[in-house]
RNA sequence: UAACCUGUGGUGUAAUGGUAACACUCAAGAUUUUGAUUCUUGUAUUAUAGGUUCGAAUCCUAUCAGGUUAUCCA
């Protein structure tokens, strides 16, 4: 058994250390803090991967917990739905929370920080603290209110939860410093007033505490060891810090472990938009059908659209964890689906742009049921059956009247195999009078064994069965639809991101489930959609085959992309050669001094002499350069100070090997 | 012109002072009853410049670039 030992991240690196500070691993604990405002999208995914997967990795509780300190924006449809996938992609919470149940917990902490005269109650607008805010290069000032008494902040604070005052009228804040260059740090908002219904608590409170005063004491309720979210949180540590170390000396009997907060870069792909607020509205604009369309990037959008759990899974373990800021390419995600799908979806034969064959030699009352193997890569998948007859459909794009050799499908004159099925040699075509091909009048051969180059999938028109297929592309032609500051991320909406086709189906898909998934033949991978009925089927486009033929295609003439593969200069690689050279054995220095000198052939005195002044340190650079210089006065060059400067120089120094070069000279 | 964070192939992630590795993408080739799969091969001044060290992607300094932070949102 090999121990597979994969390098950790820089967040199980800090877990790890932790653990050999002394933190007892039955400790270790994590949670998912989603706030039911909207559905999860594949960017929650890396942080449930993370939290998730960090309690498999060390056998942790992890907590689902709901942030739900907002009653105007959080729905139960949202925590339902949150549930849900979730669960669809095999990870399971321990306890189900909610900041709202801690509401009781964090008001009588809020008082205990009034009673040491850390929090006080703030009466002013909204825009008169704003501006004494400051900014983040101006310190800030002073509330007026900043000094009233105990007494006086107790008694405003017990009315405000009491639904005396009117939201908006008076606010609790953190006594902190108004200077800290952090603007977090100055007195920020602990509760405000905000008479509306909570889709948990109803109408029992109408103070509602703030992100920062509920999600770290959140954390500590739950004695959360590692509280990870995304960078953008970094600023919010300090505060997160100096909460739970005031709340900590109120209850570190009962609540021993403090938590810690780290910050890990969230996940953006290209080509999507991971903004709840954004998704939100494509959903309200009806530009897709609604949280679940198969465009988009939520969790619910790539279930329908086919995509496995598994593959999302594996898809986030690819991704991994750092913090620095990302992008990462759609074609990741494809591969993953591709990978998973191909060890499991079975194989079948589609035609989605028919073209009618006819085998002219193949009796017109006959049909056979040849035999088809389910799926190549597993081999419990099995073998069906597919009927052949005279007449059968082929993809119009697999037909060229002529075409060069490269092209390997069938035209006039060539042979052809039929997948499962014979061999086909194309004879003539008949057109309709726009000269469009009707059909393609073939001979068939029974003689499988003959090598040709191509294979086509097909079917046979008198039994296949019609079907709806949506072939979806992605939704915008940017890479980055919402990171241009003076573009709006609408305009960047593909309008051709959804295709409807009519696919002509090999019969043995007539009774085929919801969410079923296929390789159809030579294009791609598609599930049953939910709209799917017995008699009316439709089937989605998850992710299509690779497709070398259609790349050759789009750019027929070289490389599309002419990558700048710039040669490096000589000098450059004589510099980075130079950088090793006294690290390394005898032998390969002399391999090494060999390239040198072969390079200094395309190296010019200009080139060569700034790199006289290099420092006396980097002895290896010296050493090269000298190498190549030697080799520039062997072609021809004259000696001139700046040259014996440099070579005096070498032979006064304390590295021996550049020593021996420069008196070689 | 603040504070904090981050710079490693086209992309993402490793290497925790000791030969820059892995995956995806891309390209070329082999195999193939899917132009798929599978298999081979190829692609890097570790942002730049100094410094510390026998030895630096890693530590120090400066510079440059990018990001984050000013909702009674989370």
């Amino acid at each position: 058994m090999s121990e597979e030992t994969k390098s950790l991240n820089f967040i199980e690196h800090i877990i790890e250390e932790d653990l050999e500070n002394g933190l007892a691993k039955d400790k270790l604990r994590f949670r998912f803090p989603p706030e039911p405002n909207g559905y999860l999208h594949i960017g929650h995914t890396k942080a449930i991967g993370i939290s998730f997967g960090l309690g498999e990795k060390y056998n942790a509780p992890v907590n689902l917990r709901f942030d739900d300190t907002n009653p105007i924006k959080e729905e139960q449809e949202y925590v339902d739905a949150i549930k849900r996938d979730i669960v669809w992609l095999g990870y399971r919470w321990e306890n189900e929370l909610y900041s709202s149940d801690y509401f009781q917990k964090l008001y009588d902490w809020a008082v205990k920080m009034i009673k040491d005269g850390k929090a006080y109650v703030d009466s002013q607008s909204s825009e008169a603290m704003a501006e004494q805010k400051g900014t983040p290069t101006q310190v800030g000032t002073n509330s007026p209110f900043r000094n009233r008494s105990v007494e006086e902040n107790l008694d405003l604070f017990q009315r405000m939860k009491a639904g005396e005052f009117e939201a908006g009228t008076h606010v609790l804040r953190a006594k902190i410093d108004m200077e800290d260059p952090n603007m977090l740090m100055r007195d920020p908002i602990m509760y405000r007033i905000l008479h509306a219904h909570h889709h948990r608590t109803g109408d029992e409170w109408c103070i509602y505490p703030m992100y920062d005063w509920t999600h770290g004491e959140s954390d500590y309720l739950e004695q959360i060891s590692h509280s990870l979210c995304s960078l953008e949180f970094k600023p919010h540590r300090k505060l997160y810090n100096w909460f739970r170390d005031h709340v900590y000396e109120y209850s570190k009997d009962k609540y021993p472990l403090p938590p810690k907060q780290r910050e890990f870069a969230r996940l953006n792909l290209s080509y999507t938009i991971m903004s709840k607020r954004k998704l939100l509205k494509l959903v309200e604009e009806g530009v897709v059908s609604g949280w679940d369309d198969p465009r988009m990037p939520t969790i619910s959008g790539l279930r329908r659209r086919g995509y496995t759990p598994n593959s999302i899974r594996q898809f986030i373990e690819k991704v991994g964890v750092a913090k620095r800021e990302n992008i990462i390419d759609v074609s990741l995600l494809e591969f993953c689906i591709r990978e998973d799908l191909n060890k499991s979806a079975n194989r079948v034969m589609a035609v989605l742009d028919p073209v009618k064959v006819v085998i002219t030699n193949y009796p017109e009352d006959k049909e056979e049921w040849l035999e088809a193997e389910n799926n190549p890569e597993d081999e419990s998948a099995g073998f069906r059956k597919v009927p052949f007859s005279r007449e059968i459909y082929i993809e119009r794009d697999d037909f060229k009247e002529e075409a060069g050799n490269k092209f390997f499908r069938l035209k006039l004159g060539g042979e052809v195999r039929l997948k499962n099925a014979f061999i086909i040699k194309a004879e003539n075509v008949v057109k309709d009078s726009n000269g469009e091909i009707k059909e393609i009048h073939c001979t068939y051969d029974t003689d499988t064994s003959k090598k040709v180059k191509g294979t086509l999938h097909w079917v046979s028109t008198k039994h296949a069965i019609k079907a709806e297929i949506r072939e979806y592309d992605r939704l915008f032609s940017d890479e980055a639809p919402d990171g241009h500051a003076d573009k709006d991320f609408m305009g960047f909406i593909n309008p051709n991101s959804l295709t409807i086709k009519t696919g002509y189906l090999e019969p043995s898909l007539v009774d085929v489930n919801v969410g079923e998934q296929f390789q159809f033949q030579r294009l791609g991978y598609f599930n049953v959609d939910n709209d799917s009925k017995p008699g009316a089927l439709v089937f989605n486009k998850t992710v299509g085959l690779r497709d070398s033929w259609a790349k050759q295609k789009a750019n027929p003439k070289t490389n599309s992309q002419p990558k700048p593969q710039q040669k490096r200069s000589a000098i450059s690689v004589i510099q980075q050669l130079g950088k090793k050279y006294t690290n390394l054995p005898e032998e390969k220095q002399l391999k090494v001094k060999a390239e040198i000198q072969e390079l200094a052939n395309d190296v010019s005195y200009e080139e060569l002499e700034p790199l006289f002044g290099t420092a006396l340190k980097k002895a290896g650079t010296r050493i090269a350069v000298l190498i190549a210089l030697k080799r520039l006065l062997k072609n021809g060059l004259e000696r001139n100070d700046a040259i014996d400067d440099f070579i005096n120089k070498a032979k006064d120094d304390k590295n021996e090997l550049l020593v021996a070069e420069a008196l070689d000279i």
